[in-house]
Order: structure tokens, then sequence, then C-alpha cells
DNA sequence: TGACTTTATGTCAGATTTGACATATATTTG
DNA sequence: CAAATATATGTCAAATCTGACATAAAGTCA
């Protein structure tokens, strides 16, 4: 993993700490965060392809905004289960998904 | 959806109730509902092929062997976090979990 | 058969995730 | 530019998920 991933992660809010530390990620620990992180990254191009605001998102989730938001920033708090949820009430198909993992 | 895949879910003991309710599954439910069955089973495979008791995946996972056997169940109170963090934790890639999901 | 190993099931206190809210900041539109 | 709309950020009580434990049930093997 690089610098340019860490700064990614960091700046994101994922506590991280020290470069010691930050090696110390292990390889299950990094593929959950950067899958978690290509999620929100897809959630939003794929919000936006349908153009929906987060708002519009959010009542169809019965979630809030602010939790779109938060999944959209790849904030540490929100769960693959919310992230992956929200794929399909946007209509995507698991074939879709499978193609964000690949 | 069939009557063969509405008991495969019910005596996993997900509550779906009357047929009318069952039918109100809505497309997105029953996407997440049924990937997190397969993730279960592919899970249950992935570790006997490692030859692993679900004792000794627990400590890998600082989990508990109960918890394990409950996410192979398919049982509702296992999320996808747990379970995907269980598939990389096993080893296995993002290209696998991409061809359970397709 | 019975001892031994593995898996299943129920429970629960503690930890994490949740929607909701307030409000700040950014973006769009007129 | 300012008003309107959209998005971001911080907080928190309630809901959900968690590991741990006890123990039951199922499987293995001598």
């Amino acid at each position: 993993m690089n610098q340019t991933k860490r700064k990614r992660l960091e700046s994101k809010g994922w506590k991280i700490g020290t470069p010691k530390e930050f090696l110390n990620l292990s390889r299950e620990e990094a593929a959950y965060v950067e899958l978690k992180l290509d999620l929100s990254k897809g959630l939003q191009e794929y919000r936006r392809h349908k153009k929906l605001t987060q708002h519009q998102l959010a009542l169809r989730l019965k979630s809030s905004q602010s939790r779109i938001a938060k999944m959209e920033a790849g904030d540490p708090s929100v769960s693959l289960d919310l992230l992956i949820r929200s794929f399909f009430a946007l209509g995507a198909s698991r074939k879709s998904l499978a193609q964000i993992l690949s």
C-alpha cells in the first residue's frame, strides 16, 4: 500500500495512527476498508447517475440525508450492510455490485 | 421467488410471516437476504476446504465458535460486515468474493 | 456402546451502528 | 450578488450486532 492510498484513507477519518500501526493494518483489515471506500464512491456515482439527491435516496432507504452523506464520505461509522442495501435500493443488481468488487 | 426459496429462507429463521408479507419482501430486501445466505454457504465451503473447525476460525477472527455457527447458519443476527471480514480473514480475495456475487 | 470432537442454539451485557436533528458549508439558480 | 437547494459534519438515544458463555445436538471413532 502506498502513500497515496494512505492519505486517501486517513483523510476519511480512519484512525490509522503511526506509520508502524499503519503497516500493521493487516491484509484483511486493509481489504475491508478499501472495499468500503470503493463502495462509497460507487454509491455516489450511481446515485448521481440516477439523478437523485441524498435526501431522495434517504427517503427510499428510510434513512436520513446525513447518513447518506456519511456513506458517500466513507465515514467509519457506516457499515457494509448499509452500503450494500443502498445499492439494492437504487436498483443495482448483484452483478453490478460484483463489478465494483472486481 | 418460488416455494423452494421461501422454505430455504424460512427454515433459517428469517421471520417472513404470511404469504402476503412474504410477497411484500421488496426486491431489495430479498436481494439482501439472499446475498447473505449465499455468503453464509460460501463461507462454510471455504472453511471446510481449508480444513478448519469453527473453533479454529473463531480464533483467527477473534470471534467465537457460536458466532461462526450462526454465520454459517445464515442467522439474521449476523451482519454482512462480519461475513465479509471473515472471508478476508480466510485469505479470500475480492475477486473470489465477486464470484460469489455473480 | 460411550468417550470425544464438532457444530447448533439460546441468552445477554457491552460495543457498534442507526436515524434523526441541528447547523455549517457548498453548490445552483435567478 | 442573494436566495434556494444540496451536501457535510457533529452529536446522541435507540436499535442492532457482537463475543462470550452454557449447554444441547450431531458426528466420529475405537
